[in-house]
DNA sequence: GGTACTCCTGACAACCTTGTCGGGACTTCC
DNA sequence: GGAAGTCCCGACAAGGTTGTCAGGAGTACC
């Protein structure tokens, strides 16, 4: 006797195949066979099945379906460090996109650069049993993937390399983005440059002062500490920490910034300042080219890595069992103006 | 047998509560006591069945759990427009820190406006179970949500109401943002002022086109067909439709746009134009305060709504079984300067 | 030595669905 | 009338996990 007596929402055991057959007097499978559309139903049966479906709000539970088929969940998991930065957001709808065309559905996680929350989020996403994970990582050791990935869930890493781990991997040329943009500061006669990144554990930042380094030692300049700030910034400080470099006998005329949501620090620390030193950040972003000046920006397309990871990840469940990959995308020098200021 | 052969990634059988009980000597529920951290199991069993289970890199499969326990799968589902819109980035992220609150993964899908596709992306969320459903609706129908509500799945609608369902609700003030805006501009001794909305099927559009019409009349200005323009905009589009607008005899002097997307795309086609009609823009984005003039909006923040609906959805999941709520939260005019300019 | 515990462990059923297989009722054909 | 085939349909097991219950081994006590 199921009683799924139901007033007002009240928490209650949803119809099964069991009680749809029930009511309309068939065996189990057959109401099976209703909802798979699979042949040799009558049809006068497969109508008195589906008044039943009608009449108890029956859905098929995918959960159950997933453990007897035993194949595939028909999801990917996403971990990345937080959905509402639009780099993030961009490249979500991105992994998305090629996950809607191969039929899958998404879970997503922001980690906050949390190794700890990345870590148990990949792992739960294991446990659910996506088919593949994207991750971002946020730590630099993943041997907690291994026996995922030795279970046969591929895992495609992106935006920065894991750690202890050989994997599919999606990296922009951060090393030659902020050469570049050292380069074309340089050529717009810029001598003293400041460099302004995100905490140096983090591989992108890394590689963006690795390349600001290169840049410097291209174009014949010495490298002073004292013109670089690596670190989690506030708005405050990274107002203070410009203040300083702006200043003094021979100061910075130069500005390049490691990430998007540092170029906004810097741009809101810049607002209202008389004479602006030049700028060229790191990531695109949204009405770059409406300020005043428009700012230029070494552009990597967060479209295409999510584009791209999702795609390598769909490659492997295909079947691709090449050895682990490691894409490195191009990045973009955007010039709009803010880089091209000359000196004072 | 089970052959777990494993080389390179192909997809193997995952290893289960079976494997680790035969491979430590131990009956299967034994396995589940210690991943359960059941007491009433021997030390040394355990650390036998702990080897086990790194041994063969086991991991508890959810879906069986949620099964056999048939309560919560410890999911919730957000349907939305479109994640790379910092709005709606900006709303999943909130509901994913209530969710995490909660103890619940959020598994997301983008709509496009596409009213079958946020049917099908809820439906399918349904019948993986999720614990309950946010949705912003695309379209005006959601009667095939009555069954997954009746059966105790309960559905918050975000930013539009549902069309024939009766349930919770988070809006924003649209009508008095807009109403604000005009009166705003009134104030600044504006007398032609222009809408650019969204397409009018599209609630929160019709509810703005109201608001600014309810506003031309508390300024006792009368409303002209011909300075409103609603639907899909295209950057191009948006640029004519401006051009038309301020043009002509009786030019408008001033702007409100619908939303963000719009916002932006005036702003794009007026940039560099010699004199610049005042504005006032619906939903408030990043930078507003660094263009020139500072773009004054009226602003709903998304991740109050966004934490306001998953809170909902989580009291009803608690057990909160009073009628459905309709929320409206309150909007906020921000004047930065580009909506007090005097009309030329 | 028997009784009554405690401590640890395992057999079995159940969650919801589908694949396999067998069989009953009917038709067709010799 | 019997053989063979077709069309529908249902019983059963399985997928991975946990709740229930029963039982074996060991200890403590009279």
């Amino acid at each position: 006797m199921t009683t799924l007596s139901n007033q007002r929402g009240r928490r209650v055991r949803r119809a099964t195949m069991n009680d749809v057959a029930r009511l309309a007097g068939v065996s189990i499978k057959t109401v099976s066979r209703v909802v798979n559309d699979e042949p040799g139903v009558h049809a006068d049966t497969a109508e008195r099945v589906l008044t039943a479906i009608a009449r108890l709000g029956f859905r098929r539970n995918i959960g159950a379906l997933n453990l007897r088929r035993g194949s595939s969940t028909g999801t990917i998991g996403l971990v990345l460090e937080d959905v509402a930065n639009p780099f993030y957001s961009g490249l979500t709808r991105a992994a998305e996109e090629v996950a809607r065309r191969f039929g899958r559905q998404v879970l997503t996680g922001s980690s906050d650069e949390d190794p700890a929350r990345e870590r148990e989020l990949s792992l739960e996403f294991c446990a659910r049993r996506v088919d593949g994970l994207i991750v971002v990582p946020a730590g630099t050791q993943h041997g907690h993937l291994m026996p995922e990935i030795a279970s046969g869930t591929p895992v495609v890493f992106v935006d920065r390399p894991p750690g202890g781990v050989v994997a599919d991997t999606v990296l922009v040329d951060n090393v030659a983005g902020a050469a570049g943009a050292v380069a074309h500061l340089a050529r717009h006669g810029h001598r003293r440059i400041t460099f302004l990144g995100d905490a140096p554990a983090i591989f992108t930042a890394a590689e963006r002062l690795r390349g600001f380094r290169e840049g410097l030692a291209t174009a014949g300049l010495g490298y002073e500490e004292r013109l670089v700030a690596m670190g989690p910034h506030t708005p405050a400080g990274v107002a203070a920490t410009l203040r300083q470099m702006l200043e003094g006998s021979s100061p910075a005329t130069a500005v390049v910034t490691g990430n998007n949501r540092i170029t906004v620090a810097v741009l809101r620390a810049l607002a209202g300042a008389p004479a602006r030193p030049a700028l060229i950040g790191f990531d695109d972003f949204e009405l770059a080219d409406l300020l005043d000046p428009p700012v230029s920006v070494v552009a990597s397309d967060p479209g295409v890595l999510g584009k791209a990871a999702a795609e390598l990840l769909f490659a492997r469940l295909d079947g691709d069992d090449s050895p682990p990959r490691r894409i490195v995308l191009p990045v973009r020098l955007i010039a709009r103006g803010s880089g091209e200021a000359k000196p004072a």
